[in-house]
DNA sequence: TTGAAAGCGCTAACAC
DNA sequence: GTGTTAGCGCTTTCAA
């Protein structure tokens, strides 16, 4: 690789010993290093290209600038702009985010978890709480650095940046009842989620506000995230016969489902019935017909995260903050008045 | 964090020394320890609940097993798909990716390489390849382990796995010209990278072979791989009044930018102008109007790529390989005959 | 087959 | 302000 110049040449080069090049080299003792030591130092560093190793400075200082990110699946859309939020972030403090997806299986999680413990990142980004897992919580406990993005913990609530999903659901539904919907179909996430469970606590409180029809049977629960039970749940309801004019999702790609059985089924949006999604991923815009949703800010998301990380990281006994961030409605062509 | 229990610790518990655990432990080693001591040392590493410090491990082999990953822009759907590959792979190895974003820009791309390197990668897996480069060479001949994934360098080959670009672009004109195009125009790719020229090679040569239009003007370089260029060419070359029926994009965002193009000038797609795009990303297929696109094996150029850096790294003086995935066309509604 | 010892490159007490 | 010293936790000769 890189022919190896190591402190010691530096140290031989410059005529000191390597603990004062050390000093010289790190922000925080630098000013305890004479002015002219600085400079032959400096440029012993220059002349001799050398470059600190990490890995020997993370086994001496046990930590590792280095920062676990814990996320679903790199694949959904959703993510890359959040992980981009924290890239930008952990960037300017010269850590490095460590990634892994987990594909939504809590034993992938737990193997990946402990793969970047073993790493010795200094801390986890979590994108992937479920409501009822103490596995977070218990590793707090033990003293590992932990925020969670895009959801939360059911219980005690460490750090955590999520958009504001109960208000998020509210502009959904306000828009919908505006165009005359009553009887709006509700396909939730996944209960054992705080996301799947604040939108569906919005759609609730605002269904009841509005004066819509409160009918249990407009609500559905997804198994999961994702087209497929999108497809399967709506395709359900309409077989029951249930009467509703608009579907509201609780995420976009549960909408694309919707989507779908309505294509199998000769159905067209928003025609025969209204569609709204959740998230407003990355070319929603551009569906056929376009796609209303509500717009979380997932770069923002992401960098909130990592800053609530760094600051924990400077002070480690902070009290856990809760971010809730501000959402907005997308209105576009899948939303339009009953016929 | 953990409460660290080291390699010491086991062998005081099993009664033998470091370096007999540390024998136990290693796999090419393992059979060198007699089955007794062997059990008494399992035994240990499961009651203290041991797990290996890789920092420690790093700093005395010089080896991380930690691969750099070089994407452009993670927020680009192509790219994804890719990484999940590579870390299919990866994990069946215990290596872990070290992901970077380097937003096309080269600076970034060099300090993203340096820090990389500075961190004890084994090597690269990189996409962000450009045809006259010399970065990529010059750390190869330095002993750093390159692939490169989706494009490919200029001079001497590396390992590279690419899709076979001249042949996708080959059948997009084909099913244009079965369609009845016979001036098409081609919004080519940046011409300092491999996929750039190998599309436009293979658009030369395929509307050669099917005695098509070869007017020079119905050839543009976009500056860049994004949708803002996509709708920039599109926009001048109507301006420049050119006629032309077809048009085929070097990438997917390049063709929505088209679409952008064309919804600005009140222009229906596929009725005014046909659009065909390249990749043939999530989501295409959900598009007004669904997208016609080259599909490329995103996954398995990243698989692959992996398994050829895992091949590298258990033999060190393989010839390069390049290897040439198969592509298909996906035929959709934004392509159809000319009125 | 196992033990002893050295050292990967760095930081942090502690002296001076 | 700078040198000295002692490791961080592991692997790997070399002997026994």
């Amino acid at each position: 690789m890189t022919p190896n110049v190591t402190m010691q040449d530096v140290a031989r080069a410059a005529g000191v010993h390597t603990g004062t090049v050390s000093r010289a080299l790190n922000e925080a003792t630098r000013d305890r290093v004479s002015a002219d030591t600085l400079r032959r130092i400096d440029k012993a560093v220059r002349d001799l290209g050398y470059v600190p190793n990490p890995i020997a400075r993370s086994l001496r200082t046990a930590t590792s600038n280095t920062v676990g990110v814990v996320i679903p699946d790199l694949t959904n859309p959703l993510f890359p702009p959040m992980i981009r939020g924290i890239q930008s972030v952990l960037d300017s403090r010269g850590f490095s985010p460590l990634i892994v997806s987990t594909d939504y299986d809590p034993q992938r999680e737990a193997a990946a978890i402990s793969a970047l413990l073993a790493r010795q990142v200094d801390g986890l980004i979590v994108a992937t709480a479920r409501l009822n897992d103490p596995t977070f919580e218990r590793l707090a406990d033990q003293g590992t650095r932990i925020v969670m993005i895009n959801r939360r913990l059911g219980g005690r609530d460490l750090d955590s940046v999520t958009a504001d999903d109960e208000t998020g659901m509210g502009l959904v539904i306000s828009h919908l009842a505006e165009l005359g919907h009553e009887r709006i179909l509700c396909l939730a996430g996944p209960q054992d989620t705080s996301t799947g469970v604040a939108r569906l606590r919005g759609f609730r409180s605002a269904v009841e506000s509005h004066g819509l029809d409160r009918d249990q049977k407009l609500i559905r629960i997804c198994e999961s995230w994702t087209t497929e039970q999108g497809a399967i749940q709506l395709t359900s309801a309409l077989d029951e016969n249930i009467p509703f004019t608009a579907v509201v999702a609780a995420t976009d790609l549960i909408a694309l489902g919707c989507y779908d059985a309505m294509a199998e089924r000769g159905l067209s949006c928003p025609a025969d019935l209204s569609v709204a999604g959740y998230n407003d991923m990355p070319l929603m815009d551009r569906l056929a017909p376009p796609l209303t949703s509500v717009a979380v800010p997932q770069f923002d998301i992401g960098r909130e995260g990592a800053r609530l990380f760094l600051a924990g990281m400077d002070d480690s006994d902070r009290l856990p903050r809760t971010i809730l961030l501000p959402v907005s409605l997308s209105i576009r062509g899948s939303t339009a008045p009953p016929v």
